[in-house]
DNA sequence: GGTATATTCAACCAGATGGTTGACGATCCT
DNA sequence: AGGATCGTCAACCATCTGGTTGAATATACC
């Protein structure tokens, strides 16, 4: 009986796979490519695309050899409205995400 | 370096910890109260709430013997934000969150 | 003071989680 | 065919998680 609800938030608990989705917010990316960022197996990085996927985070797709990742964000809505129910936060502050991102993408010593 | 989006999310892992949440929404409850809808011990209860204060996702008071437990739903603003930036959702459906919550609270055979 | 109530603490346990490594099956390239 | 690349699988490991129980600590009540 784990929910819809427990997939996504424990798929979001980790930092690893939070940056995952940034990456894809960008393009989608082919599952290498996705780990070569991080110091870890590569391995490591599959498992955690398989979790993601089955939060509906992501979706991958087998082309020749190389499996594409593309971010599913309507995997959020029901996370989205569950969390709104509680905050009734002013009207979704963007500005403060558009600075995160930066901070997460641009000051990266890659 | 554990975020705050880290323990917030993983705090809302958890069906339980969830439906205290939510029960919290209606009003401040004692930890014996909150522990009471459940079929699990006081102590187990205890913990999730210690985690939910972890987060911030709660206060706890403590008046007498009793501690109060108080929604902090700013403690979602974060997480909030961050989900908010890969969807541009539709302008928050509530509704949906109403109807969730009637089914929650509601359709519960206690 | 003695007893009941509210809550946490400590030790323990089974199972999940996040990582590793090495072998493996596909697919592409010459 | 043979070799390199892409990705997963399987076994293993340490640590975290969510639960239990019984004892301990406060506070309230009579």
């Amino acid at each position: 009986m784990t929910s819809d609800l427990d997939t996504v938030f424990s798929a979001l608990a980790d930092p690893t796979r939070r940056r995952i989705l940034t990456m894809l917010l960008e393009d989608d990316m082919a599952v290498t490519d996705v780990a070569e960022p991080f110091e870890m197996s590569l391995a490591a990085i599959s498992k955690h695309l398989t979790i993601l996927a089955g939060a509906g985070l992501i979706s991958q797709e087998k082309r020749g050899r190389v499996k594409w990742c593309k971010l599913e964000p309507d995997a959020l809505k029901s996370a989205s409205v569950w969390m709104q129910g509680f905050g009734q936060f002013e009207p979704v502050n963007l500005d403060a995400f558009e600075a995160f991102l930066e901070q997460e993408l641009g000051d990266r010593p890659d």
